[in-house]
RNA sequence: GGAGAGGUACCCAAGUUGGCCAAAGGGGGCAGACUGUAAAUCUGCUGUCACUGACUUCACAGGUUCGAAUCCUGUCCUCUCCA
């Protein structure tokens, strides 16, 4: 097991959905020989719970000794990648992407490490936006089919919603990335999410027809839930590796209560945890299960925040679930003075104001189904009143089963 | 450019003989019961607010009418076929 090369250690985590040239690839990899890129659109201002997958797959890639690239899209962005979406993406300005671009990049650094040559962090603006037009289109256009365009499987879906030719050109952009990295930095490889495969495969497609040299793709499967959903994904929206967006508690918490189903799967493909250890818990059943999601909690929130921050989120979880003092790590909200009438603040608008409740038809909604708890006590009506002396000392306020707030006069 | 179909709430989707429509149904989400901070199941809720009432919604802007998601005009967008 010790000796376990990368490859077989993708392959045993299920990183690996396909592959361009399963013998080649392993030699590659297994060599530290691989100097591959993954690419990351900056469609937000933080990376989130599927980007994570990549970067740590590149983390694992880069301690076999391989040479990853990150390329960031500042040109692709500009384009919008229709794979796996049923939508059209909004169109991004120049400098929402370019403010993107910089979060992404902060991110990265705590993941990967950038020193002595060991990464390359690029950014395809650099090239894709000076591109001229007519002479890009001879410089690439022959070597593409349309009619093979058009059978790839990500079109395919768009075919009946409608697909714009600017979407269409992403295919060709990302195979231009390739070939680019390929001739300036020697990127012989690249890796995606599996839904990118076509995209990669133009790629691979383009340096061989115009170096007639070889280059490799490998794909990651998507992260889905037992049921099919993209991981990650609430119904607030995305899972964000940036604290501010998502507190560590919250992204703890995410983790602890994924599926029965998905634990076994999620430590192996996102921890680093040994896989002897974790075929140790696949032989775990029924609450026992519990124990793997907290402990998939605290190492991913510990990969992506710090150790400190998952100590303090699991100790909270505890505390909060179970029993405890310390609940220092629960999302707080503080409430001005300004804020109070009369000395108070009633149910409802504090609902509001901590964001438990999106507006005050909500709340009252959640008050009258007798779905909050403050301080552990139920509260009956919705005309219930928080004093200013309650909120001094701070109080916690519980929205349903697990979701837990504390307001703390300013 | 021509012909046709269509744009309804978070998503899908009814509703177009004008009032009984804040708008069926499904999905999702939230809450309650059950539980293991799981799944499945059952129940309720799911536009906003000053909530037994009022207000704003059915692509957008106007119009007809006592009254419009439903009728008329214009605009924008999407799809299909033709060029």
């Amino acid at each position: 097991m010790l000796t376990m090369k990368i490859y077989d250690e993708l392959l045993a985590r299920g990183l690996i959905a396909q592959v361009t040239d399963e013998e080649e690839i392993r030699e590659l990899v297994n060599n530290g020989q691989a100097t591959f890129y993954i690419g990351f659109d900056p469609t937000a201002d933080s990376l989130h719970v599927g980007h994570f997958m990549a970067l740590s797959l590149m983390k694992r890639l880069q301690m076999a000794g391989n040479r990853p690239i990150v390329l960031i899209g500042g040109g692709t962005g500009h384009v919008g990648d229709p794979s796996g979406r049923t939508d059209l993406r909004n169109m991004m300005t120049t400098e929402i992407i370019q403010h993107n671009s910089e979060c992404f990049k902060k991110q990265m650094e705590k993941f990967i490490d950038f020193g002595e040559d060991k990464a390359l962090m690029v950014n395809n603006a650099d090239w894709l936006l000076k591109l001229n037009y007519v002479e890009f289109l001879r410089e690439v256009g022959p070597h593409f089919s349309v009619n093979n365009m058009l059978r790839a499987e990500c079109y395919k879906q768009r075919m009946e919603k409608g697909l714009s030719f600017l979407e269409f050109n992403y295919m060709i952009m990302q195979a231009y990335d390739f070939y680019h990295l390929y001739q300036h930095y020697g990127c012989n490889m690249q890796f995606g999410g599996d839904d990118q495969w076509s995209n990669m495969l133009a790629g691979t497609e383009l340096i061989r027809r115009k170096l007639g040299k070889d280059a490799y793709a490998m794909t990651i499967p998507l992260l889905l839930t037992a049921d099919g959903q993209k991981m990650g994904k609430t119904a607030g929206g995305a899972v964000w590796l940036d604290p501010d967006k998502t507190s560590p508690y919250d992204f703890f918490q995410y983790w602890r209560n994924v599926d029965d189903a998905d634990v076994l799967k999620c430590l192996r493909m996102l921890t680093f945890l040994p896989l002897e250890q974790i075929e140790e818990m696949d032989k775990w059943e029924g609450s026992q299960l519990n124990e793997a999601k907290e402990i998939l909690a605290f190492e991913l929130t510990k990969l992506v925040h710090s150790e400190e921050d998952a100590q303090k989120a699991k100790t909270t979880s505890h505390a909060l679930f179970v029993g405890g003092a310390d609940d220092a790590a629960m999302p707080t909200t503080e409430i001005t003075a300004a804020q109070l009438s009369e000395g108070g603040i009633s149910v409802l608008d504090l609902l509001v104001i901590t964001g438990l409740a999106a507006s005050k038809s909500e709340a009252r909604r959640l008050v009258q189904q007798g779905g909050i708890h403050l301080d552990d006590v139920k509260v009956e009506t919705i005309e219930h009143i928080i004093t200013a002396a309650q909120l001094q000392t701070g109080v916690k306020i519980r929205k349903g089963k697990k979701t837990f707030h504390k307001a703390l006069l300013a």
